[in-house]
Formats: C-alpha cells, structure tokens, sequence
DNA sequence: GTCTATATAAGGATAGAC
DNA sequence: GTCTATCCTTATATAGAC
C-alpha cells in the first residue's frame, strides 16, 4: 500500500498535474514531476494514460465534461423564460465556471490550466477541445445572435470573441486586484463574476455604428 | 562569413526566439530549435546572452521600451486635449500595439509571446516585466481614475483587469473571426482594434450600481 | 497494478580550438 | 565572435520482475 492518500493511483495523478500544469504549463511541468507530486511511480503515468500528451487531454476532460454540461443546463433554463437577457446567457456560461473554481480540490488550478489552452498553438490540444466542445460555443453563439439581432455576424463574431479573451484571464485570475482583508473567496470570485457579466453586456449590447 | 542573412547572429537569434516561444511557450521551444531556426551555432546563444532566461528577457526588452515609450507619449496627447475621453486613453495604449503587430518582422508573433507572458507564473519573469514596465500602467490606470471618478477603486481596478484579459488576447489574434476575403491584414487589425476601444469603453462606463 | 531498471532522446550549458 | 565536441542533467517511454 503506498499510497500516502485516500485517491487512487490515477485520480492522484490527474490533481497533480492539473495542478503543475497551471502552474509551469503543459510542456513546463514534467512527468517526473507529477508523479513525484502525486506520490506515485514514474511509469505510473504511463500504464493508466498511455503517454503525456493523454494525460493532458484526461486533465481536461475529467472537468470539461461536466462544465460543459451544466453550461448547457444553464443555457437552456435561461433561454427558457419567457424574456431572456444578455446577463441570462452570459450567466449561463459564466456561473458555471464559477462554481468549478471555487470546487475544493483542483477547480481553481483548472481554470489556470483553461487560460493555458486558450494561449497554445498545439493543434492536437485545439483539435481535441474542438471536438470534444466545440458544440457548446456554438449553441451560445447562437443564443447571443438571437438576442442582438441588429447586430452583422462579423460584429457579433468581433464581440465575443472579446467576451471570450476577458472571460478567460478573468476566471483565471492574473490580475492584480487584492483582496479585501476578511472578504471570503467564494465573496470574491462572486464578485468577480458579476463584473464580468455586467461589463460584458455592456460591451455586447454598445451601439457602434455611432462615430467616437 | 557563415550568415545567410544580412542581420546579426544576435538579431537573428532574438528573432528566431520570437517566433518560436510565440509558437510553441517558453519551455517549449529548445534553444537547438531557435539556433536551427536562425541558422547559427548552439554556442552562440550562451556567448550573446549567457542563458535562456535571459534570452527570454531580451526578447521582451527589444520590443517593450518601444512599445511602452510610445504608448506614454500618446498619453500624454491624450491628456493635453481640452476634453480627453475614455476612448483617448484606450488608443493611447492600444494603438501603439496595433502599430507593432503589423511590423513587418516578428511583430506579430511578438503580441502572441506578450499573451503567453500573460498566463506565466514564472516568477523570475514577472518581476522583470513588472520592474521594467510596471510604471506605465501605473500611468494608464491613474488617467483612467481621472476620468472615472465616480468609480471606486476597487470597482476601477476590477474593470481595468478585465480589459487586460480582453487586449492581450484579442491583440494576439487567438479568436476564430474569419477575414474577410480581399481585407488587408492592416484594415483587419484595425477594426480590431476599434472594436476593443469601444467595447471597453462601453465596459468602462457602465453604471454597475443599479441591479440587473 | 506497481515497482526497479534502463533504453533512448533531448535539454541547457561550457571548454577550448580557431 | 564563431566553431566542434562534450559534459551533465533531464526528459519520455518501456521492459520485465513482483
């Protein structure tokens, strides 16, 4: 029994290179590493996921599958009031996000490790969060094209793609904003998502066919 | 005369290195990759820069004095109108990146290491970023004060770190807007960029005080 | 399923000739 | 300032015992 912990093998190995990988990124963070995190054998990693590059794809996975599917859930009890807004779509994606980093052991290292993939040209990585999720932006494209009509696809593309980079960094928390003493991190990331909708919205509904 | 080219092993080397961090990260591209790619010596790296690291460093420097002495300059035209705007203040900072990412050599695939620098925990590497440039968003972030003064600060920084997020990543070009067919690379990037600056402008000035 | 041991390649860095 | 050759470390991956 040389597990120094209640998780298995693999469960051990995929924390701990959730965690590496936000930290030292995907190429950054070595296999040695991992498994000397995780308490487990080197060839541990190799056995259970077969090469690195599957490993990273688990580490994805493992959380992808269930943000995307509350995402989702979200989307659709939001389209499914009688008068959804911008904030109801936003909300759907974002909240979710939210509620991950805020997950006890690993959420918010994986929103870290989301910014990492936004960043990387690997086309292994792009193709396999292509097609594993793809569908998911492009149902919420499509919530957000039918909420601003006005707007030309190209300008609508434009703008969440904006969305989309402030989304991100936000959730991943690279800023430089210092917490309050004694403000709690779930009061925080809260805080941090309401901002991100509102300034979000604003940014979407802005009529820019005006000169500035 | 073993050049192929008419720059310097050391010119050669510090762009070969652009590319290939923007490509591929910092721990991902080997410094045998970037003296294959500038068609030099292994050796020659270690003799013009003593390590890695420092490479790293003066790729950044190379482009950051530039950039971030022009972009003070044009904040303080800004500044000097009679009535300087919110949108003033945000060319002020994101016209001189347009400017560079349509240099001719390695501009581009500088905005994209900038991104990457943005999701690095590497400590050796903010500190020098923040020490070497640090001051000039000190700068930016008191003009945007200026003109929100109804804006807490907490509030302000919040939103000045969401549009950080939304720059750096809409000026790498990591989105997936299609150009369209027969658009210059110069007209596309310049609605980029006018896009942002009214997008965040929008964001910026959004009363966040009444309920959504 | 986990271990030790090792194959094999690639990494950063340097010594010393030219 | 540039070259070859090499040191030493680290990397991913696997073979085979337990």
């Amino acid at each position: 029994m040389p597990d120094s912990s209640a998780f298995s093998t693999k469960q051990r190995i995929l924390e701990a290179a959730e965690n590496l990988f936000a930290r030292h990124g995907f190429a950054g963070a070595s296999l040695r590493q991992v498994t000397a995190t995780a308490q487990v054998n080197l060839a541990a990693v190799n056995y259970h996921f077969g090469s690195k590059d599957r490993l990273i794809e688990e580490v994805f996975r493992r959380r992808l599958d269930e943000l995307n599917a509350r995402r989702l859930v979200a989307l659709k009890r939001a389209l499914a009031r009688s008068k959804p807004t911008l904030e109801d779509v936003l909300a759907a994606f974002i909240k979710p996000a939210l509620e991950l980093s805020l997950d006890r052991s690993g959420g918010q290292a994986f929103v870290r490790v989301l910014a990492r993939a936004y960043a990387e040209y690997n086309e292994r990585l792009r193709k396999f969060l292509s097609d594993n999720y793809g569908h998911v932006l492009k149902e919420f494209a499509a919530a957000f094209a039918a909420l601003l009509p006005q707007l030309e696809k190209e300008e609508l593309y434009w703008r969440l793609d904006i969305v989309a980079g402030a989304l991100t960094y936000a959730m991943a928390d690279f800023g430089v904003i210092k917490r309050r003493t004694g403000q709690s991190e779930r009061d925080y990331r809260e805080r941090a998502a309401q901002h991100l909708i509102r300034f979000a919205a604003a940014g979407l509904r802005e009529n820019m066919s005006g000169e500035g």
